[in-house]
DNA sequence: CGTAATCTGTGCGACAGCGAACATTGTGAA
DNA sequence: TTCACAATGTTCGCTGTCGCACAGATTACG
């Protein structure tokens, strides 16, 4: 294995790509990359799965397919043509945008409040980014011709998946102004609260490096506002876990920014959608 | 009238939200803000507008109406909910984020290809961006309510609506990017590259002041990297007025954002799509 | 035609983040 | 238990951008 801490910082984001996060630490959590079962899990745990009428839950039960997604798997290339949407139960995917130098930033991040691969029903059947599983655990996928379909049939699905994309937007556009004006300790807490939000619990399984690449900074960057948060009592980490100790705080630490998108999530989505 | 050029800057943006650009050298062009008239132009020079097929195109004509577009204009305020929809035939939008603090950021540009208010289809009916014209123009206009029925009919317009915001995503997240890694430097050459791309002939009109605020920077920083631009030969300008000499040399200095983006929109929306 | 305002140029000091090199500390696997 | 290596901490010089202050240059307008 070779020695991935020591290699220029903009290669390591094509290493990534290469090996899938190869590295020990990772496969330690991977085994096989999609073990597939007949719904071993609660598909309604991602909001908009739960947000289906009746009618649709009936048809896509059946068509839904269980997967674990292990960090670091890519669920699509930048370019590639998409075979799958994918809806989050568990685990976190980040959109990032890797540029031709190997640099590399987070546009979005999904959750168990969305879906994976809006490209495929809103035309392009591709983007120029890439999905990564940025915290690993289990989700759902669906097939791209089934999800057009579903699409196209005109109904409350298809106008609550472009609800859903309305609030990616916003993400999206609120990542490039805070990537423009706001600190790294900002964005360090806004990155953290929105991770937070998609998960159970208070605990992180993430290291700096890899933070820094989804927010497109230095590794010593992120080691630097990580302390002054520890130092600050807001959390706690070591190797890989982040325990976040006091939310609020965080809350009170970053920008604007996490507050405007989480508003304009709960207003296009609101959780009791389904009848 | 006050002395804008000695403000702090970060007020500047909410002087622009007041006043709409009242200082004089923008009034000159301005006169009545929306002043309508039965088609007196082209709405085909806008491409959405001519990929319509023959049928909608009857239908949309007469409710199509055309508007001047002055500088400074605000199409539509953060929050508020829209009540049209716009289609520029030469006129430039900016989709501005403003944050508290009175920063903003350019988060996307629409022109002669797109359509601005996407949030009306989409489902928000509201976005916690504004739109502001950055170019005067003409264009034209839909009320929210046929743009909606329009969209609802589950036909080629919402196809073709659905892969231009498909379009609009990609500028937007290749502009977070962009905020992230690239130089003022290139960031001015894609910025001019995009303008350029939205106008006729070669000459934008547009203070360094005016092009700060969309990129979220200093005005001496415009300044600095115009005069890098100027000294190379590439553009040349006075007091507003900005005509590009080597637009080869422009995509040569700026990052691959402008290219990926063009790309992207090419595919999306191919010139001829119209029947 | 002269004056006021706009637009552009320039020169500071300050600072955040970068790139690189290296030290230190846990931790899993042999 | 040991050891290699992953993860984190620390330093230093550098660069790009910021914030501010102010000096020309050019144009609009009375």
């Amino acid at each position: 294995m070779f020695a991935i801490a020591h290699m220029p910082r903009f290669l390591l984001p094509i290493l990534l790509r290469l090996t899938h996060l190869s590295a020990t630490t990772l496969t330690r959590a991977t085994h096989s990359a999609h073990l597939m079962r007949p719904l071993p899990a609660d598909p309604f745990k991602n909001h908009l799965l739960a947000s289906l009428p009746t009618a649709e839950r009936e048809r896509w039960l059946p068509a839904l397919e269980w997967v674990q997604m292990p960090l670091g798997q890519v669920l699509y290339e930048s370019g590639s043509t998409l075979r799958h949407v994918y809806f989050p139960t568990t685990a976190i995917v980040s959109l990032l945008y890797v540029l031709e130098s190997g640099a590399s930033a987070e546009i979005a991040v999904v959750g168990n409040e969305g879906i994976v691969g809006i490209s495929l029903f809103m035309g392009g059947g591709s983007t120029p980014s890439r999905g990564v599983v940025q915290s690993a655990g289990e989700g759902f996928r669906l097939s791209a011709s089934m999800i057009k379909e579903e699409f196209n049939r005109s109904g409350p699905v298809m106008h609550l998946l472009l609800r859903y994309t309305q609030a990616l937007i916003t993400q999206m556009a609120q990542t490039a102004v805070c990537n423009r004006h706001h600190s790294l300790d900002q964005q360090l807490c806004r990155w953290l609260l929105l991770s937070l939000d998609r998960l159970q619990g208070t605990e992180l399984v993430m290291t700096q490096e890899l933070i820094a690449n989804m927010l497109g900074v230095r590794r010593e960057g992120v080691t630097e506002s990580a302390l002054n948060l520890q130092r600050a009592g807001l959390i706690r980490y070591s190797r890989g876990r982040i325990n976040v100790l006091d939310r609020n705080g965080l809350e009170a630490r970053t920008c604007e920014c996490y507050a405007v998108v989480k508003k304009e999530y709960d207003r296009l989505l609101p959780d009791k959608q389904a009848s």
